[in-house]
RNA sequence: GCCGAAGUGGCGGAAUUGGCAGACGCGCAUGGUUCAGGUCCAUGUACUCGCAAGGGUGUGGAGGUUCGAGUCCUCUCUUCGGCACCA
């Protein structure tokens, strides 16, 4: 390893440091020991000497003995620019990697560049540059980036989804999901982002609008488009959340909602005097005795065929279509102004028999359950609404307690709890909604005119992209064979350079007749290739895999690497991936498992998600002007003070407020730091490894407070997470250290006390300030690098005190403390109590009616 | 509307199980060091009454449980995030 042989030192052996008398301060006396800290200089010499050895941060393989861990931070789009919340999820990362390092861990912490998406097609369009150029450049400033931040990553298993060793691959999963019939394509109404000039998925359009263009609103188009069947895995990807306990709630909440699984059932109303019927989805089959109207959306194929025989109906139809393309546009669709038509047709109720209107209303959806409801306007607000505008009747079936009849019981409308009885029901009267949910939709099964049903709001993932930069999707069209897969040894569909790109729309490939000109594999004769290309988040819904053998050329993967290295133990980066990237992630994990590549059903054990980096109450912006740069950080504080305020500034899942004056801070502490370390080094450097027999009252304080930091920032990384305590605890102890100063100019604090504290504060800092820490460890010293060495242990013994302060309350309220011995029990402590002055003051000619003792925590006294 | 999270000094935040509220840092104040300072050091800093000793108040608000509540319970207000005619 590089950093033993440059972990030289000139040795603590030559160095004589004579104290002067004991009334002179020793930073006094030792200007030219106690360095001044630079980081300018310490840290490009530590980043140079770590570039040396690319090994350094390798991950062993599996035949390693050890645990394996592995840590991933969500990797970055290329953008040219690191922005603060990288910076803070990188420290997170890093900080866990390091420390588990040095608990002996075989770690996996790998990274790279999310390289396919919009802006590189952006900068082709504003600057005339080829979006592979732009993005490797970029790639290049940012590896910079990583590079002086100190952060350990593996870039052996450097992943760049833009290079076709990447790519192939994306294309050799569509090929299997193809044949497994997971991917298909349809002709579709999709989401349309003008300014991105394609299409988009249903979970890149927020409240109506692009996810990347906020004040863009979203087009629906008629398009032929390539989807994959994630609704298949609905189910399980429900289930799945149940055994993430790893995971945040909100998270699993977010996901939950966004799969959207709601258990009815499907029940067909037979149209009169048509051999077609309108199926409805419900989830309250129990009140269908009080359905008094159908309502379909107006997208319904049935609307078309009753709109067809009546103009007037197809100009109303017409309108509602308008008004909910409006409401959807504006972006909320909840809030449409409900209309609706009757056709004039009427459907039979299955289970009364009764006539029933069938209307159109523009409330209704299209693409969720079958786009028609049984509408129950006395237990459904919608429906309630619907019908008191438009005069239907309102029919009570559910009504709160058994014996009483709709006509005798006030029921405010709409009555829509689940709590009660049916009533108006025929033979279901008197049970409750949910025996009779049950009772009735065995009935509808067995009569074959109904199903119980679980309904999903969750869409198929539709991946195609009318753009240039992205992943070619393998597919040739041809004119005698139809659609035909690209055959496998062919892959990789190359992606090829110098295309036009435009603002116009369409395919950009389809502009290249190189491309699109093609061999029909089946018949020889002439083909046109696909020229849309994989929405980018296909790349990222694997590519964790990938790390594990980045460079192969086989296969995805090696299967046997990702069974050692899976679930990823620790997932950590930004929450507004909660629902896109990690449920296509969940999704493509059970693909691959089915194909029986993997055998793990998850992808990530333990989710962490970062809050968001702010300055001034704000999100970073240009826009607002208030982004803070990484390297003018790290120019002015250094990547240490950089990495470490992130840490330290708020707890990390909590939003961070940016206060350079804070950055400030930490550097000045990390200057305390160094200053200490210089100060002693060559005194801790020669010092005796063990500890004395006996110590002095000053050097048990310093070891006390050393081994309560050690056990708070263990216990920190293993369970609780905040690391803004952790480095408070961190500068609780060089605080402790520098008041001690005294203690060791006039020998009550040992060289030997010395160098164990000195030691064991570096190793503490090592995960939070790597350069620093190494610059230090060398300064004193220590031949060995820091990477690896073993995180120190913390000794109860040392941290058990023989008398501590106790406080003292008189009714709940604190009057004093006392000093008392650990060990004393609960008499010796009402007896402290009771004699302390102050007590006994208060106490005076009043009565105690009580004494609360709760051993080595507190006293409390009730008095009158 | 539904679901979730959060409200603590001038600011970021601490208080792990109900047991000394405000750790740590910023800012501010005073003093010192320095040719200089985006330097370093020391002391102080929740509010309030008081020269002081000492007292009172205090974790969004109102109640409650308890010897004791930032922490538990009930109600309520505010902010942020997610979902939203999803039948």
């Amino acid at each position: 390893m590089s950093e033993r042989e440059q972990g030289l030192k000139d040795g603590g052996e030559g160095a004589v440091h004579t104290l002067e008398s004991a009334g002179v301060r020793v930073w006094k006396d030792a200007p030219a020991r106690e360095g001044r800290y630079n980081p300018q200089e310490i840290e490009p010499k530590w980043q140079a000497r770590w570039a040396a050895d690319p090994e350094l941060y390798a991950a062993e393989p599996p035949t390693s003995g050890k645990p394996k861990y592995y840590v991933l931070e969500m990797l970055p789009y290329p953008s040219g620019q690191l922005h603060m919340g990288h910076v803070r999820n990188y420290a997170i990362g890093d900080a866990l990697a390091r420390y588990k390092w040095m608990q002996g861990a075989n770690v996996l912490h790998p990274m790279g560049w999310d390289a396919f998406g919009l802006p590189a097609e952006n900068a082709a369009i504003k600057n005339h540059r080829e979006p592979r150029e732009w993005t490797f450049s970029n790639i290049a400033a940012m590896k910079v980036q990583f590079d002086r931040l100190g952060l350990a990553y593996d870039w052996r298993n450097e992943i760049t989804t833009c290079l076709p060793e990447y790519y192939r691959w994306n294309q050799w999963f569509f090929l299997r999901m193809y044949e497994r019939g997971l991917a298909y394509r349809k002709k579709s109404k999709v989401n349309w982002c003008p300014q991105c000039a394609t299409v988009l998925a249903n979970e890149q359009v927020i409240d109506g609008r692009c996810w990347r263009h906020e004040e863009q609103i979203v087009e629906q188009r008629d398009l032929e488009q390539w989807f994959l069947r994630a609704t298949r895995y609905a189910e399980e990807l429900v289930e799945g959340l149940e055994t993430l306990e790893g995971w945040p709630e909100k998270v699993r909440t977010m996901q939950r909602n966004w799969i959207g699984r709601s258990e009815g059932a499907e029940v067909g109303f037979a149209v009169e005097g048509s051999s077609a019927e309108v199926r409805v989805f419900t989830t309250r089959i129990d009140t269908i005795f009080g359905a008094t109207s159908l309502q379909l959306a107006p997208q319904h194929p049935l609307v078309a065929g009753f709109a067809a025989a009546d103009q007037a109906l197809a100009r109303e139809v017409d309108a509602l279509v308008a008004q909910q393309a409006a409401a959807r546009e504006a972006g909320d669709l909840g809030a449409i102004e409900k209309h609706g038509v009757a056709t004039g047709r009427y459907a039979i109720n299955p289970f009364s028999g009764e006539r029933v209107p069938i209307w159109v209303g523009n409330y209704i959806l299209a693409d969720y359950g079958t786009g028609a409801i049984m509408s129950v306007p006395a237990h459904d607000a919608r429906d309630y609404e619907f019908a008191t505008k438009y005069g239907l009747e309102i029919r009570v079936v559910v009504v709160p307690a058994a014996g009483q009849a709709s006509g005798q019981v006030p029921v405010e409308l709409p009555y829509l709890a689940d709590e009660g009885v049916l009533s108006d029901s025929g033979i279901y009267d008197g049970l409750a909604p949910v025996e009779a949910r049950q009772l009735m939709s065995d009935f509808a099964r067995q009569r074959g005119f109904g199903t119980e049903t679980v309904t999903y709001r969750l869409k198929d993932w539709g991946i195609s992209r009318q753009r240039y930069w992205g992943t070619p999707i393998p597919m040739l069209y041809c004119e005698r064979d139809g659609i035909v897969p690209v055959p496998e040894d062919q892959l990789p569909v190359l992606l090829p350079a110098n295309v036009a790109i435009t603002q116009e729309g369409g395919s950009p490939l389809a502009k290249v007749p190189e491309f699109v000109n093609a061999t029909c594999p089946r018949c020889g004769g002439a083909a046109r290739r696909e020229t849309d290309t994989m929405d980018t988040f296909v790349d990222s819904s694997w590519y964790f895999y990938r790390y594990t053998s980045a460079h192969d050329d086989k296969a995805p993967f090696d299967t046997r690497t990702v069974a050692y290295w899976f679930p990823i133990d620790q997932y950590i980066g930004g929450v507004e991936h909660a629902i896109l990237h990690l449920i296509y992630s969940r999704f493509w994990t059970r693909v691959m498992r089915d194909m029986g590549l993997i055998t793990n059903d998850e992808p990530v054990a333990r989710l962490f998600t970062q809050g968001m980096v702010i300055k001034g109450g704000a999100k970073m912006s240009k826009s607002k002007g208030n982004v803070v740069s990484p390297n003018e950080m790290i120019t002015r504080y250094g990547a240490d003070a950089a990495r470490m305020y992130s840490l330290f500034a708020a707890p990390p899942d909590r939003d961070l407020d940016w206060q350079e004056d804070g950055v400030a801070g930490v550097s000045r502490f990390l200057g305390k730091v160094y200053r200490f370390a210089t100060r002693h080094a060559e005194q801790a450097a020669s010092a005796a490894l063990t500890l004395p027999a006996v110590l002095t009252g000053e050097e048990q304080a310093v070891l006390r407070k050393l081994h309560q930091t050690i056990a708070r920032i263990t216990e920190d990384f293993e369970d609780r997470w905040h690391f803004n305590t952790s480095i408070a605890a961190i500068m609780e102890l060089v605080n402790t250290l520098n008041a001690a100063e005294p203690a060791v100019e006039a020998g009550r604090l040992s060289p030997p006390v010395l160098r164990h504290v000195l030691d064991r504060l570096l190793l503490l800092l090592a995960p939070f300030a790597p350069y620093l820490s190494r610059e230090l460890w060398e300064v004193t010293g220590h031949q060995d690098g820091l990477l690896r060495a073993p995180w120190p242990a913390y000794d109860p013994a040392l941290i058990a005190a023989e008398e501590m302060e106790f406080p003292v309350q008189i009714n709940g309220k604190l009057c004093t403390v006392i000093r008392i011995g650990t060990g004393a029990d609960e008499a010796a402590f009402e007896a402290a109590a009771l004699a302390d002055e102050k007590v006994q003051a208060r106490i005076a000619g009043r009565q105690v009616v009580k004494i609360i003792v709760v051993s080595a925590k507190m006293v409390n006294l009730v008095v009158r």
